[in-house]
DNA sequence: AAGGCTAATTGAATAGCACTCGATATTATC
DNA sequence: GATAATATCGAGTGCTATTCAATTAGCCTT
């Protein structure tokens, strides 16, 4: 992508400089313009270099656009383990409405990159990269909860990808819901409901409840797994009688 | 966009013929090439026309697409309708678990479908037309959700929003992690969890506990004994099957 | 500091594509 | 069967990402 020789210092830097002044600029013009809008003549003139050098930095339009989604959602990710890292509570619920609060809150604040990150989910090839970082942002929900399993909060058998996508699947699509019906008002107020009932949903569901003292529901919800398993055992087994 | 006269019945015919010949041609080549993969000539080669006729059926290769796209869904949504009508089960979870299986079942055999559903969301014009179609699939589970409020199997105080971004939400992305573990195979086998989990993650967050009549052992004690049946039933099916 | 070598930069040329449009063929109407 | 209306066609148009031969800038040696 880059040289392979070793330039002097005052040269490598100039080339980074270079580099970050591309990146900046396709940023910008692919936020605008989304993917297919944005011109690479006019990345080129915003970030005050020929039209072609860009290509001495990256091989193609798509890549240029992934090293952007990487930049952000690598910023993404020190950003979640901040607010991990600066939350005072230390249950794990506690924790999980932090994580909630700012998830859906960046979802919403950032949703053109989000777009952008999916818009490209077209050239298979380049997919998979762009996916390693999604899964690097994640992981600060997976250490979460398996701590939360660790020290007994959470239900031992429960599946953390499971838990994992139940998560993320509804956070995003509540964003959405919630960018819909507020286009232009973009107050916190109306993201609480949605991390409260996260957050509820997880101790409901997920929350291990001590089973010789426990509350009522708890052990009815151990008891309708167990409901579940069954009806769905015997409903495959009924199949393929028939 | 079509014609404007009223032709003769055969000529109508011939008409639609032609059309649902370039729709075919198309849904092939886009599922197989993506958009921007997609050939305008290659289409009109498959639909057995000349280029420029298809511009006489749809304006633009976008709006085509999107024509493809209200195929689709409009064929799930009856689909879904159908699964619903099909239904034994009277009870809410019940009707959840045969709506979750047939969703999650879905996504995963038409990623394509979805996927390119995303790819068209950067026009901001034609999103709308498809949002659409969406929300009138996702109506299904309105309806049903609603009805077992009314019933009440489920909380009153329950958000219809929040619970049908949970339930699509979690199911979209529970499909694409089943997707990245087993690239081949495509049994039915794994996603039972999935749905089991999601049914029972209802039942402890939304399902209503009737507070007064009933007792707190009663309760359990239907339970188990529903349970104990099942196992029974299991049992024997089981033994049938050796 | 001059010359030579390598790497970086450039923008005009290339190539690939969606889409247009005048010409042609087909159908409808009298 | 003549004529008008409509449908079809595919070679051309215009717009872009990408390439590449020529040029420039940086560094090292003597």
């Amino acid at each position: 992508m880059a040289s392979k020789a070793i330039p002097s210092e005052t040269q490598r830097a100039k080339l980074e400089r270079k580099e970050r002044a591309i990146l900046e600029a396709a940023r910008t013009i692919f936020v605008n313009h989304g993917f297919d809008g944005a011109r690479m003549q006019e990345i080129a003139r915003r970030a005050g270099i020929g039209e072609g050098t860009i290509y001495s930095y990256y091989d193609s339009k798509a890549e240029l656009m992934l090293a952007v989604l990487q930049q952000f959602w690598d910023g993404l990710t020190l950003e979640a383990e901040d607010v991990m890292a600066a939350e005072q509570a230390t249950d794990f619920f506690g924790r999980l409405r932090a994580l909630a609060h700012y998830h859906l809150n960046t979802v919403i604040v950032n949703a053109d990159f989000i777009n952008l990150t999916f818009a490209l989910r077209r050239n298979n090839s380049e997919v998979s990269v762009s996916r390693d970082h999604l899964r690097h942002y994640v992981a600060v929900f997976d250490r979460l909860f398996l701590r939360g399993q660790d020290r007994g909060e959470l239900r031992a058998d429960a599946v953390l990808w499971q838990a994992r996508d139940i998560f993320y699947g509804s956070l995003e699509y509540s964003a959405r819901s919630i960018e819909m019906t507020m286009e232009a008002d973009r107050s916190t107020r109306d993201q609480q409901p949605v991390v409260d009932d996260m957050v509820a949903l997880f101790r409901a569901h997920y929350g291990a409840h001590p089973e010789g003292e426990a509350a009522d529901g708890t052990t009815l919800a151990a008891l309708s797994r167990q409901i579940e398993q069954l009806t769905e055992k015997v409903d495959t087994l009924a199949s393929r009688l028939s």
